[in-house]
RNA sequence: GGGCGCAUAGCUCAGCGGUAGAGCGCCGCUCUUACAAAGCGGAUGUCGGCGGUUCAAAUCCGUCUGUGCCCACCA
């Protein structure tokens, strides 16, 4: 080592062998967030990039999948802020009112009580309080994770500018008639008690039974078919095809009821598939959406039968039965009077549960609010059908657009205490009044204002724009409006991101919400299997991070997002990647060791070896890849090359082709420490957006400067150098070969053997000290006896293996060599005797097949002759 | 009932018209200016089946089988 190496060491801080997140990880965040580097300034001349988070909610606590598309936020702002942007990711949570109304309603039952012990007023406090406490569980997660958010811009759906934003929007889309109240049959959950829209409801294929049952008397009486005998009682018709022949004589006439005192219209309705069972159904309009239809169009009355909680009201002998018991007991009755003709159970069928409690689903006629979707869902198709909003990937498209133009109406009511408030108000006479943010609610005798609260979609529909301060025209909206990327899971594209562009287009004046919408697949384990709390396999990522560090699981997630496809996650690739990070930490520790610095321009390149060139050449190639992968949302493919690049050339065949330069000392070394100073420097920040830690702790100390969060990114410099890379291959190939050949022979690694190297003449000669090195190959002495000649690449290596040669072994190897380069080359003969080919190929595409016969034959020569030249042979 | 996707090494996945790849796992040998959480070497595939297009198919088309997901007012 020279003197000057030698200072540069001594002044290196001492880095421990092996990396300890637990130890930088708190530390670093903090230091982040406290210079401001993730805050945003609205009035700074740079170009924005701004990311809204998808807001979770404040119930809820990281699981994989937030950790999952966080990672990928987080790469996507710290790249854009790098290359100087001003960059904002905007947090915040959702007040999540079914979820989070039940969380409190639980902690009640605990104490005894019910929602209605308290009273609204009082509930809703008690929900804050909540909130404070224990709500938000995840923000802290989040700096665990290294989220670079602003923290100054959180934002939580019902705080006040977004309750004032949703209040607005409410009044607004009134005004335009887009809004509206009606009454319909809805998705009614009997255990939260309040009505849902379509897509919260989940249907699964249930067991069910259906039973055919005779209705009416005599020759005036059919058979019909139902899974859900209860509503029966309901029941205002029966209804069949008009060209059914089998009931024509019935149509028009009334036929009783069973069990009822009632008689009920046969009517005649297309709807009615004559195929199906008996071809006659019985009509339920208060209980059954097709029903309800059929209704409209009959002018039937609507029966409710059953109150919100699924408990029978009609008076007689079901009274008070909840709905299922009902059922069989109505059945039974049925079976007593012999009405029942057939049963059929179990019968498979598709039933809806409430997506947040699972209980099924009751269909129940109500007034409800309803946003009126045509106008506003066509604005939203049109947006990506005609270019200015991307969905990556791609043919998620499709499935967005099968969304959009088939929406209905959204029903947007809940009876729920926890939301935002309809902000509608009802008079003594009759009146609805819809009071916009600014204005003063009707006072007085007989105005009470409407008592539900908003789906939560609803607001979160806004946050795009609310967060920035919409309705107000505020700077951040100015400057950060439109947003750039939405990245989220396809699960809620219907959910959220169509609502967004629906209400971003209508608010925004056509201004689309971002111009972007990445879709990410789900987490799942190593076995590809969904996580879910029944199947046992649902991780925590805290636990992952406290052990193998963020960097890891965040680059292990990275490093298996290709686009739109589930990601399977296990232990064993965390710590794959958690030894990724030690390699770098370890690269770059050996890196100080040397004098690696960052200081004074880089050498000329006439200045530098070949290694070094062959090295820089590919460091901007990864730089121009990296920049490739990232604009097209292939974070997997980021990671991966840069895994590669980072593991493969630059810590094992750069620093290992460089130790003996570093050995050697004086100028060449030097220049050496320059060039591994400014390859890990670019290293270091093309990894950083997605290994924020350990890249921050390294790189801080190679470069003495401030932080890498504000570092510029990289830039392709364009230099590109064909010859030195072709030189470096040949030179690794000889390399390889020879050890192959060592491991053949069974001598131990670091065993060490004279050997004679014929170099001169090939760009290999200024590699010689190289090649000894990491060949553990002696200088030829006296006694030197050539019992092995390798000639590779047009190099030869001749080894003294001193009489231990082990010829059967060495014949094997070379017999195998032989095979293959036989067979490569009757494989090339073959295709350039092939005339078609010739005539139709691409010219690159034959030359390749020539170079390749080319070397075969080279390598079959070159072969046959070690064969012969082996002892006894 | 419609729609979409996937089947490639033991596992999880890339590749998507011109010599079958990665990570993990597996088998050897090694403390060798960083790193044993490492290094070096090695083994492993009728690219789901069958047909077709092409000079050339894991890659394009058809079909079958298996599998996953989404949508739907399946009485």
């Amino acid at each position: 080592m020279t003197e000057n190496t030698q200072q540069q060491h001594d002044s290196v801080p001492e880095l421990p062998t092996q990396y300890a997140p637990a130890e930088v990880e708190g530390p670093l965040y903090e230091r982040w967030v406290e210079r401001g580097y993730f805050t945003a300034d609205a009035t700074s001349d740079k170009k924005p990039y701004t990311i809204v988070i998808p807001p979770p909610n404040v119930t809820g606590s990281l699981h994989l999948g937030h950790a999952f598309q966080h990672t990928l936020m987080d790469a996507l702002t710290r790249r854009k802020r790098m290359q100087g942007y001003e960059a904002l990711w905007l947090p915040g949570m959702d007040h999540a009112g079914i979820a989070t109304q039940n969380k409190v309603e639980q902690q009640l039952a605990e104490e005894g009580k019910s929602r209605h012990d308290l009273g609204r007023e009082a509930f809703v406090d008690r929900v804050w309080q909540w909130k404070e406490e224990y709500g938000g569980k995840i923000l802290g997660q989040m700096r665990r994770l290294g989220d670079g958010v602003d923290w100054s811009r959180e934002r939580f759906t019902m705080d006040e500018g977004l309750s004032k934003a949703v209040q607005t929007i409410f009044k607004k889309l009134y005004d335009d008639e887009l809004i509206y109240r009606a009454e319909r049959i809805i998705n009614w959950c009997p255990r939260c008690l309040t009505a849902i829209s379509d897509i919260e409801v989940e249907y699964q294929e249930d067991d069910g039974e259906l039973v055919s049952i005779r209705y009416g008397e005599g020759d005036e009486s059919l058979v019909v078919a139902t899974t859900r005998a209860e509503t029966m009682l309901g029941d205002t018709a029966v209804a069949v095809h008009p060209e059914d022949e089998r009931y024509a004589h019935l149509v028009g006439k009334q036929i009783k009821l069973p069990l009822t005192d009632r008689t009920i219209p046969v009517v005649a309705d297309t709807h009615v598939d004559p195929e199906f069972g008996t071809g006659a159904v019985k009509v339920t309009p208060a209980h059954d959406p097709n029903d309800f239809a059929i209704g409209q169009r009959h002018d039937l009355p609507s029966m409710t039968v059953m109150d919100e909680r699924g408990v029978i009201t009609v008076h007689g002998p079901f009274l008070g039965l909840d709905r299922f018991e009902a059922r069989s007991a109505i059945v039974g009755a049925l079976r007593e009077q012999g009405r029942i003709v057939a049963e059929k159970r179990p019968y498979v069928h598709s039933v809806g549960h409430c997506s947040r409690c699972s209980t099924t689903v009751e269909p129940r006629l109500s007034m409800q609010w309803w946003v009126k979707v045509g106008p506003l869902a066509q604005a939203a198709g049109d947006a990506v059908r005609d270019g200015r909003v991307k969905i990556h990937p791609e043919d998620m498209s499709k499935r967005y657009f099968d969304w959009v133009d088939n929406m209905h109406d959204w029903c947007i009511s809940r009876q729920l205490w926890w939301g935002h408030r309809i902000p509608v108000w009802y008079g003594p006479e009759g009146q609805v009044v819809c009071v916009g943010p600014d204005e003063e609610p009707p006072s007085g005798e007989g105005w009470h204002q409407d008592t539900d609260v908003l789906d939560t979609w609803f607001s979160s529909g806004l946050w795009p724009f609310s967060t920035l301060g919409w309705p107000e025209k505020t700077p951040d909206l100015a400057k950060f409006y439109a947003t750039d990327v939405l990245l989220t899971g396809h699960d809620i594209i219907f959910f959220w991101v169509a609502r967004m562009m629906m209400f971003g287009l209508y608010a925004m004046d056509g201004v689309a919400p971002f111009h972007t919408i990445a879709l990410t697949g789900l987490v799942r384990d190593e076995r590809g299997k969904k996580m879910s709390k029944s199947f046992g396999n649902v991780v925590d990522p805290l636990d992952w991070m406290d052990q193998y560090g963020s960097d890891a699981v965040r680059f292990t997630l990275a490093k298996g997002a290709n686009p739109g496809t589930d990601v399977p996650i296990g232990e064993d690739w965390v710590q794959a990647s958690r030894n990724f990070a030690n390699k770098i930490w370890n690269a770059t520790r050996f890196a100080l060791m040397n004098g690696a610095t960052v200081e004074g321009e880089l050498p000329a390149a006439e200045r530098l070896s070949a290694t070094d060139r062959w090295i820089l050449s590919r460091l901007n190639a990864t730089v121009a890849e990296v920049d490739a992968y990232y604009e097209d949302y292939q974070f997997a493919k980021v990671s991966d090359a840069l895994y590669h690049f980072a593991w493969d050339e630059v810590f094992d065949w750069y620093v290992e082709l460089s130790k003996t330069t570093f050995m050697g000392g004086g100028e060449q070394a030097k220049v050496s420490a320059r060039v591994l100073g400014e390859v890990l420097d670019v290293t270091l920040k093309l990894l950083h957006p997605i290994v924020p830690f350990v890249t921050e702790a390294l790189w801080t100390t190679l470069t003495g400067k401030e932080s890498l969060v504000v570092a510029e990114w990289p830039k392709d410099g364009g230099f590109r150098d064909a010859a030195a890379e072709a030189e470096i291959e040949n030179l690794q190939q000889v390399i390889t070969e020879v050890r192959r050949f060592r491991a053949d022979q069974g001598l131990q690694p670091g065993q060490r053997v004279p050997a004679r190297l014929g170099l001169s003449g090939t760009a290999l000669a200024a590699h010689e000290g190289a090649i000894r090195q990491l060949l553990r190959l002696q200088p030829a002495g006296e006694e030197f006896q050539a019992t092995a000649n390798l000639t590779i690449g047009g190099a030869t290596v001749a080894l003294d293996l001193s009489g231990t040669i082990d010829v059967e072994a060495e014949r094997k190897r070379l017999a195998k060599a032989l095979a293959a380069a036989e067979k490569e080359k009757s494989q090339a003969t073959a295709k350039l005797g092939n005339e078609a080919f010739l005539a139709k190929a691409a010219e690159a595409a034959v030359e390749k097949i020539r170079t390749r016969l080319a070397k075969a034959e080279a390598d079959i020569e070159r072969i046959s002759a070690q064969l012969a030249a082996l002892p006894g042979a």
